[in-house]
DNA sequence: TTGTAAGCGTTATCAC
DNA sequence: GTGATAACGCTTACAA
């Protein structure tokens, strides 16, 4: 059996409860025993059981992630890997450990997240998407649980902490880019229409639209999955209308990618004969050809700010709730030009 | 606070230890007071303390996921999800939990194992990569703690469980069909030179060219990451060359990808001036204009078999050490051509 | 500044 | 079949 704290006690001739108080280096314990006592666990290889620590401190220094099911394609997104490279820095900083809630349909994931709160496996819960009417969500707000959303909040926005993009300005700030070059046509192709970072990028859209004095066209939105295949479906649905835009907000890079391969295949020359502004600047915006013009969300500030604020939401319970929002830029590259 | 075993005890007016029996569903208790307390535990909306559990039956009924450092880019290779797919279905089917180890270098991700191996808060760990030198791999060997590699072990090869593809198969059986093709100037973009992964296909690839009778060039072998970057840099390397391959067997789809690109903006053509034998089949692969041709490593199944052998392991600490092959296939599509 | 002892919510070993 | 009760390894009043 490992070295227990008892062990270390036996061995230093002190009491268990100063061995524990050695560990977390409490003021009220001589130097000098410190020095004894730290040396006796080097010699002895004492590591503390975080089982028992967490069972005796009713705290699991774990947080859980709660992805989107990963029968969903829309899981192979860079997007997770790079909040996950957030998420990463900060629970390490922190020195938390992480755990997965994960499954190929909504119920699989639903059953991990209970299990982890209610078997006290983690302290706090980092939902890495949002959408409406979401069981996860709701079943963690009754519980009075503490978690945060990646993601702008699909009801009670000013009740659950949350990080975020303005993806409304976001969203019209890229659809004025391409007014300002002289597009007036401008096509829309949409994530899963629940999401709200859907939601919100389209309503940006049409913001932009409605200021400039244009009409919005519904046959030019369109809602895929964030894929490479949703683009695909995307675009095709777009270039059989009677007039075709010249211009599209693709609200996802490997949406664009798929947008651009089609393109291809249908010997249409971007930006020439349609300019493309996309979403997310994943690591494929620059490596397209022509190179994406994108919209830089930060995705790893938002999964470091997400632990950030989950971390003070657990240690304060009275913290207000808070809207983060994470700065956006847009990127100019090659597949936006002038519409003459 | 919330409902324990003893609340249900109470209400159901029996002993704590017919309870957990009930929980554990075991023979030497009547059906009568199963339904009982079963009844019980609904109504108090009663759920296991799981820690509680882990501290008392020493299992954690959790397992540990050691990424490569997220630092590391390659770490955003569709690899990891695709690998985690496979996971995650298997430990919602032995109903465990998954911790990750991640961090953004070496000496972070190690004490993450070392925490969670010594914290008690897993029972086996899966590693996510193999490389020569491991430091944590020679921890977890030295521990005798159970652990599997995906991928192939770098030592010790006949004592580490590991669920791997036959890359040196794989590797020869693409080179040879670039052979068939009539190329005889094949050139070879591999992964890190540590990765096995790289190892191997390089030796398949060899076997390959000694076997048809051909020299082994070595200027048509880079090394590069498991990147579309990768990609880029390696097929820069090989087109400067004075006599520059005629077909090339690149070990990563993400890496193809770099390529096509590479070759695009130097107006060439693939399959015409040069053919592309590509890796892994990610998502990826058919959406590559002209589509990849790539030999697909069942990716998911290797997480799958990774969970599932580890669980047989720890259930067994007398199972035999296993080396298990996932099948690979050639899935032929359009970037190799018939050299002339 | 240190020691004693209770308790965290289970499981497991005895009894009866 | 079921009930006491002692672990599991730690934290944390409360004493001293």
């Amino acid at each position: 059996m490992a070295v227990t704290i008892k062990d270390v006690a036996k061995a230093a001739k002190v009491a268990p409860s100063t061995v524990s108080r050695v560990i977390s280096d409490s003021p009220r314990i001589s130097d000098q025993t410190k020095k004894r006592v730290r040396q006796v666990m080097k010699e002895l290889g004492y590591h503390p059981n975080y089982i028992a620590r967490s069972l005796a401190s009713n705290k699991a220094n774990v947080f859980g992630l709660v992805f989107p099911r990963s029968g969903n394609l829309a899981f192979q997104n860079p997007f997770y890997s790079e909040v996950l490279r957030g998420i990463t820095q900060g629970v390490n900083e922190i020195k938390h450990g992480i755990q997965l809630a994960a499954g190929s349909n909504k119920d699989e994931i639903y059953n991990n997240v209970v299990q982890m709160v209610q078997g006290r496996r983690v302290d706090g819960i980092v939902m890495l998407y949002s959408q409406q009417k979401d069981k996860i969500t709701n079943y963690l707000q009754g519980l009075n649980f503490p978690f945060v959303i990646i993601g702008k909040p699909f009801e009670n926005e000013g009740k659950i902490t949350h990080i975020d993009n303005d993806n409304i300005s976001a969203a019209k700030e890229g659809t004025e880019y391409l007014l300002n070059l002289g597009h007036e046509k401008i096509g829309f192709i949409g994530g899963n229409k629940n999401l709200m970072v859907t939601i919100d990028r389209l309503a940006g859209y049409k913001e932009a639209m409605e200021e400039a004095g244009l009409p919005v066209n519904e046959d030019y939105i369109v809602y895929e999955e964030f894929l490479i295949s949703g683009g695909k479906h995307g675009i095709e649905q777009l270039m059989n209308l009677p007039e075709p835009p010249t211009a599209l907000l693709v609200t996802d890079d490997l949406m664009s990618l798929g947008v651009l391969t089609t393109l291809r295949e249908k010997k249409m020359q971007v930006p020439e004969d349609l300019s493309i502004l996309s979403f997310n600047n994943s690591m494929f915006a620059e490596l397209t050809d022509p190179a994406l013009t994108s919209i830089d969300i930060n995705i790893p500030e938002l999964g470091y700010q997400a632990v950030t604020n989950l971390m003070a939401i657990i240690n304060n319970p009275k913290e207000p709730v808070k809207r983060v929002i994470i700065p956006h830029t847009l990127i100019k590259r090659r597949s936006c030009k002038q519409n003459y």
